[in-house]
DNA sequence: CGGTCCACCGGTGGACGT
DNA sequence: ACGTCCACCGGTGGACCG
């Protein structure tokens, strides 16, 4: 499954497997899409033999928006090539597909430097290939994290150990009384101290080598594992990824930051919540502005040590600028874990 | 100008007058916009003579979702008159422009509400046609109110008085020694008390009685007038306007909703900020849920009295309905105003 | 008059439940 | 198989600015 299109590769894909899937005589119910974007079989054909950041260096140095662009391209080409010119999606079907694969690849960047962190957390060195700076934090297996790519529809709260799911849901039991409530969402993703059970698990430190069908299953539900296990100290780093910006789309993430900051550290006593966002194309310097915003909580609180709710919008060049951000980010943050 | 299509009236139209601008030989730089939905005329030609809920029975008992549609559909029917084949405009420019239609057809809608409330609170009684009960709070000049249409780009806090900025200014100044900030944008319609000097303004009891550009231009600029000029308590109230739901869209409204309250009501001890979301299609039940959500200031500051941050997500059937409900809501919040 | 900014939302692929 | 739900974002018309 090659990364530049190949008109021999795909003609060797079963129809099932092709990034274009014609839905002409079996169309959904009340909609005129034609032909869909098959996007896990695009991310297979991609990105199959290729994660970012952990490939050849011509990729991990390829511009982000153009490595992110590119299922999207290889499919417009397959399917051209297949129906000419009937071919032919909507725009909001290449708008959900290339927001979801800059969610799912950029998962799968941080979830390959996890791996690499963890094999060095338990005393096996750090990996050489391709070539990033040793991280200077002393080596510890209780250092070890997890990069859980969180679905669609899930509640962050159910990461967390029963004892202090009960604190929230005693403090919303008290709203309840007065109509009120506090419901909680998800950042797309979670970066979460990997639990003491899992700490001998070989699984926390394999890179895959590609998004096949089979390693975005495992990225997908690796989420699962560690539901009620986490404690509320231990989810370090939340992102939410957005490839690019409009003025009224900031603030899904922006309150979600607020929400998590007044419980985690408002409610259970963790220390200061890292929210961040990512984007590919911030038109303007609005979102910078918007994303200064202080933690409400804190504000309300008249605490001294107020932050901000969002820790950063950043903008990554490339795959190797991500990675090597995410571990600078994970030697820093992984202090605050005894060792 | 008509409600229901009119090839007759269509014919009648100089050309920058259609509701369908042909730019394929004037392209829009870095667009491929072959057909503009020309917004400003589709209301003149849809609504030049019609605000619903102040039309005749039969548009204000309609079910507004089709009210709202119409002025895209008219725009439709002209476009394939005119273009037949090579009428094509992208569904993202129908979505653009039906949201705008609905915010500025349902300020209209409020706007005439509050001239017919001002009429009767200037003592000149309650207009009966069409009918609507009358309200029974004691009139009073000082309980007029102004609707207000804000504009894109706009921050509500420049309608405050200079010395309730000021007070905001200070604690910013204070964030902003920390890298923080407490950005402000804005909510789609403010109802605010008419201040002083313009109770005797004839302007504010005037129902329009069509959205022509002159009337678009009075509503959309009516802000202007304004700006500076109110007290924190004396915004009555905030409305965001979707007219779909999607579940990632709902958050601005929460946000500048808790902004708003911890500002307004935390740093200028205005009393509750009410907010409210109007949308057309909530699909399913989720977002109801989303807005039970408690104003985070309240909760921080551990207060008796907290209140959901979103008063209410409304759904509103037909004109006569939202027109009903916004006098309630008068009725009701203008109790507060000294008489 | 051209370029930039703003905030609008509907069409989507997949997960899940019946 | 089918229906419902979820959260993805890019193409827009107009305001504003130089």
């Amino acid at each position: 499954m090659p990364f530049t299109y190949s008109i021999e590769a795909t003609r060797n894909l079963a129809t099932t497997e092709r990034c274009i899937q014609d839905i002409r005589n079996a169309p959904v119910r009340n909609r005129s899409t034609q032909f869909q974007l098959a996007q896990q079989n695009m991310l297979a054909y991609t990105f199959g033999e290729v994660i970012p950041g952990f490939a050849s260096a011509g990729i991990n140095g390829m511009n982000y928006r153009d490595v992110i662009g590119r299922p999207v391209e290889n499919a417009v080409t397959e399917g051209t090539h297949f129906f000419r010119d009937d071919f032919r999606v909507d725009s909001n079907a290449k708008a959900k597909v290339a927001g979801d694969i800059f969610e799912i690849v950029s998962s799968a960047v941080m979830w390959n430097c996890a791996a690499r962190w963890n094999s060095l957390m338990v005393g096996e060195g750090w990996r050489s290939q391709p070539r990033y700076s040793r991280p200077t934090l002393s080596p510890s297996p209780r250092r070890q994290v997890a990069v859980l790519n969180l679905p669609r529809s899930f509640d962050w709260v159910s990461l967390l150990v029963p004892e202090s799911q009960e604190v929230i849901e005693e403090f919303r039991a008290g709203l309840r009384k007065d109509g009120l409530g506090l419901p909680t969402s998800t950042p797309d993703l979670a970066v979460v101290v990997l639990p003491e059970e899992f700490q001998n698990d070989e699984m926390w430190r394999e890179e895959i080598a590609g998004l096949t069908r089979p390693n975005q299953i495992l990225l997908s539900g690796a989420y699962q594992r560690l539901q009620g296990r986490v404690q509320p100290g231990e989810i370090s780093l939340a992102v939410a990824f957005k490839r690019s910006l409009r003025s009224d789309r900031l603030y899904q993430p922006l309150y979600e930051a607020n929400v998590m900051q007044l419980l985690l550290e408002g409610k259970l006593g963790a220390p200061k919540v890292e929210f961040e966002v990512h984007t590919l194309a911030p038109e303007g310097t609005n979102a910078f502005v918007t994303y200064e915003a202080a933690s409400l909580y804190g504000l309300a609180e008249g605490r001294s040590a107020v932050h901000r709710a969002i820790r950063e919008l950043y903008v990554p060049p490339t795959a190797a600028d991500l990675a090597r951000r995410f571990f600078a980010f994970l030697n820093e943050r992984m202090e605050l874990v005894n060792g």
